[in-house]
DNA sequence: TGTACATCAGTGAACGCGCGTTCACTGATGTAC
DNA sequence: TGTACATCAGTGAACGCGCGTTCACTGATGTAC
């Protein structure tokens, strides 16, 4: 029954990308390890041959799914030039796709008010992805000050994650469409 | 064991209170009805003379959560005279106190990934009273037309929502200050 | 290179536990006469 | 107003279920000689 190193490290990846999309998708305390197990093929009882508990594959989870939301605005900056990176970065960020795909979408915007409550190992994850989310952005603000680019960069940050938060609750297909214009029209305007 | 029609009702405000209190600080999943009973000095079974089943209670809580926050928006308006009503509400609202008091705060903030994927009910009670906050502070901006003011009102809450759930997840107390100082100051220079 | 043995990825049943909900029961409240 | 009876708020045990975690086991992989 033994797997070979190469595969046992790619079974590993694999139970953290299911968590990262099952997490983002049904809630963390809606997940179950052995749901989890039985969707990257394989039984409950192996999960502890790769984690010590839930919490680290939580925390890893939430690693891996805000290192790759990095690199997605990273993407988006870039295939735009100066000043429309910035707001390449909101468009793809506070849109329908986003609200409606929290599968692969932002861990903080999908885990948000239960993060809040997660283990120390998983808020400095979270932590870590939100600072470099801001890093990033505040490269394609233009402000005279990288302190002031910064602090434009908090914000921004601070009000798409509370768009896709409030456009995913909000029952009203037209009131939340709204938000989503509303909050990226004021962004833009910045 | 019967009780009074009087004392039967306000049984059940108790337990919505409770409940409202319990789903901010621990999260609706990781409440239990028997904890909640248990809290109102009650026994598990009688849950169900007062609700249909938890999910009521869900957005029963909810729904009491944000009437009384929106009062609290009004309130603080109130205290203050025209300009400085708007900041009133913002400086209340994105504040160290409500960071660290998720038992009393928004529930937006406190609950909001798991109100994204509660049932119908629930999302119009949070709904409801995101539209409330909403025209509170778009009575409380100084703009020419009111659908600017409110749409203004709508990207302040987004913000302002998410300004609370990022501080309760950052790890580093000063970085977790700084979000709140950030989205302040936008939101008061806007 | 070939053999003997230790390692350990994965299995699947079992652990105690708390979940939401149901139910027969109790006895004070509310009501009909 | 007083009596007889129906109502129903609250009790507490029990329901089936899924949770996170443990464990003895299997057998292919990796390693030491």
């Amino acid at each position: 029954m033994r797997k070979s190193k190469a595969e046992a490290a790619e079974t590993r990846r694999q139970i953290i990308d299911i968590a990262a999309q099952e997490f983002r998708l049904n809630g963390i305390h809606a997940t179950g390890v052995a749901t989890l197990m039985s969707k990257a093929g394989l039984t409950n009882g192996g999960f502890y041959k790769h984690f010590e508990s839930k919490d680290q594959l939580v925390a890893e989870a939430c690693s891996t799914g805000m290192a790759k939301l990095v690199d997605a605005f990273k993407t988006a900056a870039v295939e735009h030039d100066g000043n429309e990176s910035f707001k390449a970065i909101v468009k793809r960020y506070v849109s329908m796709v986003h609200r409606d795909n929290a599968v692969g979408g932002c861990p903080l915007a999908g885990m948000g008010s239960e993060l809040a409550r997660a283990d120390e190992q998983t808020r400095a994850a979270a932590s870590q992805g939100f600072n470099d989310l801001v890093d990033v952005m505040a490269a394609h603000i233009g402000r005279r000050s990288p302190d002031a680019a910064r602090s434009e960069a908090v914000f921004a940050l601070a009000a798409m994650i509370g768009a896709i938060t409030m456009s995913r609750i909000i029952t009203d297909p037209d009131t939340s469409k709204s938000v989503l214009r509303d909050v990226t029209q004021h962004l833009n305007a910045m």
